[in-house]
DNA sequence: GGAATCACG
DNA sequence: ACGTACGTGATTCCA
């Protein structure tokens, strides 16, 4: 069946425009708004397949609504000026894209998408309006939808009749009576005064319109009733004010309206004129080379068994090599082939050749420390390369490591072709375009191969000097040479080693859950009187809150919610609920930390080899994946057990764990230098304790269990970036009294006040925040006018000076124990670093030595306003190592 | 492939 | 008034 999309095009812009950063090209050209217009327009091609599109602007100053109310829209900021100057190119890109325009004087983009829905209906055609504004909705019907755009403009709802009805209780048309009732200040409507949404459903619920409200306008009682007499006539012209009017003499036709997809070429070289360079690297037929200009000639050779000596005697000239490792973890990736790069010229050794006798001088080379080496991901490829039994050394550069220092959020285009794209270097396929994505995945056969991996070093070779002068400016080439490079090394040990599993007691422990699961199945299906897929939200909300009509207390795009916090509201409501609790938890135990622990463990050693990521985390954390070990169930008893499966892999050893106790508020204390907090650090008091005395303003015995754990809560809040809204989240009570902790917090934690206000100023004057280590952030957002962006921002000013300083000190403790443990030659191991924990296993006879090492080189790694404090206990296994 | 959920610091 | 806590990864369902 035919499809028409209709968007509004001066909300989409007005949305996109407040939503996204202000995106300057490299022309001065502000483009954000036709960027998420585009990013949208992509989107609705993709998923919706429209047979018909139009979008509508508004045009000329005056429309015959002002004759009607000539304050109409009055008091609207203008448009800024930085949004004016896009339409033009959004009016280019749509010819592009060979999309319908329309815009007709006199009329609002409103009124011709209203008049083409009542063609389209006529015409039986299904569609789909898209806009930001709610007036819309009442265009609803049978055959068309709204979409209504929400958080900037990446997410839409979707309305129907029945979906308006469920959220409104109204039918569409009654939509402008609420307009009529309670205004719109966007448009200037006014509505009658003091009425707002909630009054005007109230109203219509009862009434049923603008007119009946007014006819029994003597019904109501006091200041609401003087109020709707009083502005009778106001209400009834902002209802007309509202209507959006589908009688526009429009020249069009539906099927005018016909589309039949875009040209590649023109929205390619409309992308290129944009600077779009992320969406250029998506579109079929582009391939993030630049689709004018070709790739360049390059220098390459293959190196086969006869030519080895070529390449061994270039050694001695060459920087830059790369491995082409497949998969993404590195403990069974597979490696093609090493390409290296000397004088102006490639060369690329298949890797069976590397392996072979013949390239013995090669791998001694690449062992060799003191010979240089530049590369891309030095922690994959070692660690990759392990497992083939080759040992590389002598790393002193690594652009990816170093893309992530300059820019630690931007995680996806740090890519070989992407740097090159941002530094303005020549064009290559990424890697997507070159093998084919999943299933099309495929290895080319040499020549082709070569020839790109041969183009991958040469780009290794052109971006290092680039990227170090970079690193430079950027006042990061400490923080590379003396942190980032050597914990690279010291991850790549660590994963190597992997961690012991005691299989038959993960098994057994599984088989436990399992028989519990089991009942608990079966008392669900009867609690709930139905069999059903208890790990489907979906049915599990048809189960709770249609069939045993419980209240629904949050709800999520998609439908309701059914999450532990909304289950613990609704336990008393009914047995199932607990029931269904208590699944989720064994649940999760079951599918994460069983069996999929189970088959992460590799069957000849029994060890299961994490894999630390290093350029993840956008505050310098470290994350953890196949397995994920950073996230091993402690808070739960019953999870908690896990940890005894965690072994040491030798003979008379222990597994010792040693933590920082509260280095975030620390942290805190030191670089906001308030005296309280650095005061009770240095006598050492129970900080959340201390807090609840001085936020509550009581001595120490009347600080009981309920008044220490809202201090712990306004603790964890403030490294956050506290909101009243968040604490009264989090402490289920009011956001007055959430607001009054804060406030009585900051009166007497002057300091951190103080920080939290410089924080964000230097923020927004730089434009990045820093922590203890010069590492960077750059927060773009925190000058944007979308009021939700600028707070997510403004939060994250106050929390990654305090995380990313946590993780710059336990990588600078990580480096000098792992150096410590080689000097002394010692047979304990670094096995897991969990954000301010280090796990080690430990033979017995050195337990002493690293119950003392170990804490005394993490609490002296640094020098703060306040000591660091260090946990440290072991034990047979991780769960007795606490 | 995204959304929902839940495990950790 | 706006609509929220900061940072991750794995599993499951479902369009």
């Amino acid at each position: 069946m035919d499809k028409l999309i209709l968007i509004d095009g001066n909300s989409i812009a007005n949305r996109a425009f407040y939503a996204l950063p202000l995106l300057n090209n490299s022309k001065g050209m502000h483009t954000n708004a036709v960027y998420g217009v585009t990013t949208m327009l992509l989107r609705l091609i993709e998923e919706e397949k429209p047979t018909h599109f139009l979008v509508a602007f508004d045009a000329g100053k005056v429309t015959f609504r002002h004759k009607e109310y000539k304050e109409y829209k009055g008091g609207r900021a203008k448009t800024p000026p930085e949004l004016s100057e896009q339409f033009p190119l959004m009016k280019e890109l749509l010819q592009a894209f060979n999309i319908n325009q329309f815009e007709l004087e006199g009329y609002e983009a409103d009124d011709i998408i209203g008049t083409m829905t009542k063609l389209a209906e006529e015409n039986n055609k299904q569609v789909l309006v898209v806009t930001g504004d709610k007036d819309l909705l009442q265009l609803a019907s049978n055959n068309v939808t709204i979409a209504l755009t929400r958080k900037g403009i990446s997410e839409v709802d979707r309305f129907d009749p029945d979906k308006i009805r469920e959220k409104y209780n109204l039918t569409p048309l009654q939509i402008i009576d609420m307009k009529g009732l309670m205004g719109d200040s966007s448009d200037n409507i006014p509505g009658i005064p003091g009425v707002g949404e909630k009054t005007a459903l109230k109203l219509l619920h009862q009434y049923g319109s603008v007119e009946e409200v007014l006819a029994h306008s003597d019904e109501l009682k006091g200041k609401m009733k003087e109020k709707v007499q009083l502005n009778a006539d106001q209400a009834k012209m902002s209802k007309e004010l509202a209507t959006i009017y589908r009688e526009v003499p429009l020249e069009k036709s539906i099927e005018q309206l016909q589309f039949d997809g875009f040209d590649q070429e023109a929205v390619i070289t409309m992308f290129e004129k944009l600077e779009f360079k992320s969406l250029l690297e998506k579109m079929d037929g582009s391939d993030g080379l630049n689709n004018q200009q070709e790739q360049e000639e390059i220098n390459y050779q293959i190196v086969d068994q006869q030519n080895v000596s070529l390449i061994v005697d270039k050694l001695p000239a060459i920087k830059s090599i790369h491995f082409e490792i497949i998969g993404e973890n590195p403990h069974q990736a597979e490696v093609l082939g090493l390409s290296l790069y000397a004088d102006n010229q490639s060369y690329y050794v298949p890797f069976e050749l590397l392996q072979s006798e013949e390239a013995t001088a090669l791998r001694e080379w690449l062992a060799d420390e003191k010979h240089e080496k530049w590369i891309y991901d030095y922690h994959k490829t070692k660690v990759a390369l392990f497992w083939h039994d080759i040992e590389i050394k002598g790393v002193s550069f690594d652009i990816y490591l170093t893309a992530y220092l300059l820019d630690p959020t931007e995680t996806k285009n740090h890519t070989i072709s992407g740097l090159s794209l941002k530094y303005g270097l020549s064009a290559m396929k990424n890697d997507d375009s070159f093998y084919g994505k999943g299933a099309k995945f495929q290895v080319p056969e040499l020549s082709t191969l070569s020839e790109f991996l041969c183009r991958k070093v040469l780009l290794i070779q052109k971006l290092t000097p680039l990227m170090k002068a970079n690193l430079e400016e950027n006042e990061l080439v400490e923080l590379f040479y003396n942190m980032e490079l050597p914990v690279a090394e010291v991850l790549a040990h660590m994963e190597i080693q992997g961690v012991k599993i005691d299989t038959n007691g993960l098994k057994i422990h599984g088989e436990e859950i399992q028989i519990k699961l089991d009942k608990i199945i079966k008392q669900i299906y009867t609690l709930a009187g139905t069999e059903f897929n208890i790990n489907s939200p979906k049915q599990l909300g048809e189960i709770l809150f249609d069939k045993l009509q419980l209240p629904v207390i949050k709800k999520t795009k998609t439908g309701y919610s059914t999450d532990a916090e909304v289950l613990e509201k609704l336990a008393s409501e009914h047995e199932v609920v607990s029931k269904i609790l208590e699944y989720r938890q064994l649940a999760k135990l079951q599918s994460t930390y069983i069996e999929g622990l189970l088959k992460e463990v590799r069957q000849d050693t029994q060890k299961v080899h994490t894999y630390f990521r290093q350029t993840i985390a956008a505050t310098g954390r470290l994350s953890s994946q196949f397995p994920n070990l950073q996230n091993i169930p402690i808070r739960l008893e019953e999870g908690r057990k896990i940890r005894k499966v965690f072994v040491p892999s030798q003979e008379n050893s222990y597994m010792l764990a040693a933590d920082y106790s509260q280095i975030e508020l620390r942290i805190l204390a030191h670089i906001s230098g308030d005296e309280r907090l650095i005061d009770a650090f240095q006598n050492n008091m129970d900080i959340h304790t201390k807090t609840a005395m001085d936020v509550f303003g009581v001595r120490e015995e009347e600080v009981d269990a309920n008044k220490r754990r809202q201090a712990k809560a306004v603790n964890f809040g403030i490294v956050y970036g506290i909101s009243d809204y968040g604490l009264s989240q989090n402490l289920n009570i009011t956001r007055k009294e959430a607001a009054q902790f804060i406030k009585q917090y900051f009166a007497v934690f002057k300091g951190v006040k103080q920080f939290m206000d410089s924080i964000k100023q230097q923020a927004k004057q730089n434009g990045y925040v820093t922590t203890l280590l010069q590492r960077r952030r750059y927060l773009p957002e925190i000058n944007s006018r979308n009021f939700n962006l600028r707070s997510f921002a403004e939060r994250t000013a106050l929390n990654t000076p305090i995380q990313g300083s946590n993780a710059d000190i336990i990588k600078l403790a990580m480096i000098r124990i792992e150096n410590r443990i080689q000097e002394e030659n010692l047979k304990s191991k670094m096995l897991l670093q969990v954000h301010d924990e280090l796990v080690f296993e430990v033979p017995e006879a050195e337990l002493e030595i690293m119950n003392n090492l170990v804490p005394d080189i993490m609490e002296s790694i640094i020098a703060l306003k306040v000591p660091l404090k260090v946990d440290i206990s072991y034990g047979k296994n991780w769960f007795e190592a606490k």
